[in-house]
DNA sequence: CTAACTACCTGAACGC
DNA sequence: TGCGTTCAGGTAGTTA
């Protein structure tokens, strides 16, 4: 349901090759949301769109310095070609429409849809993030090299928060939401609101953080209500979960009743035995 | 500076 | 059937 990495790189990958190189024509944004300095991209080419964390990136081309775009889904963003064949008709919950026009003059319309309003866009200077805090604060990204088990055990080491609502910040490592939190530390058997993870359990989190992203991203994400690929299509992770939404049901390690708790105010899953503290 | 708390937002699910 | 309440949760802003 929430767009997390998966989600987000999923839909870069589709949205991407339809934006670069593109001109916007015209935007529209809806006054209610706060985007009204999305209209300063009329005019501007569209750079390569880029994801870092939960954030979609575009560097805008023009006149002076770059300056970009910067793009959230929150909990119900999504984005849609308004000429999808599959037919999209525009409804109350879209929130801007870009109409782009290509090379040869051709032209496309793109809406920003989001049911909740918790989704952002924004225009800053490009890589000039101070605006946006926790893009700013940013972890690294979990499938670079720059995502290293070390320097990720020091991050552990420098709060005394739990573990869970830590890597919620994004601080540690980017674009870790509540499911893949749930699931990670499900599969590296941490207790989510252990406050000390050692060097050799911070490893074993840090691949598990690798491997469910990558395995999830080659599903294109976890649909659980709102999340929808540009095409429409839902992603195919959450047939995959084994913590997120599984509470009352039998851990897949050790048949254990999966327990539910409310940790830093989020619903959290997590097996009593396998996640011992 | 850190961490804890709350607001934002709206449909779905739930309870009586 | 209908209405009121609770829940979901990423981020930003405020407070201690």
């Amino acid at each position: 349901m929430v767009p997390e990495l998966p989600e987000v790189e999923s839909v870069r990958r589709q949205l991407g090759p339809r934006l670069e190189h593109r001109r916007v024509r015209s935007v529209w944004t809806d006054p209610q949301s706060r985007f009204a300095e999305v209209g300063s991209v009329v005019g501007r080419r569209l750079g390569a769109l880029r994801r870092r964390g939960k954030y979609l990136l575009v560097r805008l081309e023009g006149d002076g310095g770059f300056r970009e775009l910067v793009m959230h889904l929150g909990m119900t963003g999504s984005f849609r070609f308004r000429d999808d064949p599959a037919g999209w008709i525009p409804d109350a919950y879209v929130r801007a429409t870009f109409v782009l026009e290509d090379p040869d003059g051709g032209r496309c319309v793109l809406d920003f849809r989001d049911v909740r309003r918790f989704g952002r866009l924004a225009v800053v200077p490009e890589g000039e993030y101070g605006g946006i805090p926790t893009l700013a604060k940013l972890g690294p990204e979990p499938l670079s090299e720059d995502f290293d088990p070390d320097r990720f055990h020091a991050a552990l080491a420098t709060t005394r928060m739990p573990v869970k609502p830590f890597l919620l910040t994004q601080r540690p490592v980017a674009g870790v939401g509540n499911i893949y939190a749930d699931e990670a530390l499900w599969r590296a058997c941490i207790n989510p609101h252990a406050r000390r993870v050692g060097r050799a359990r911070a490893r074993v989190l840090w691949a598990a953080i690798r491997d469910v992203l990558a395995e999830a991203i080659d599903r294109e994400g976890t649909t659980f209500r709102d999340y929808r690929m540009v095409n429409g299509a839902s992603g195919r992770f959450a047939d995959f979960l084994a913590a997120y939404g599984q509470h009352g049901r039998p851990c897949l390690r050790c048949g254990t009743a999966m327990a539910r708790v409310v940790l830093a105010g989020r619903g959290t899953t997590y097996c009593p035995r396998c996640q011992r503290r």
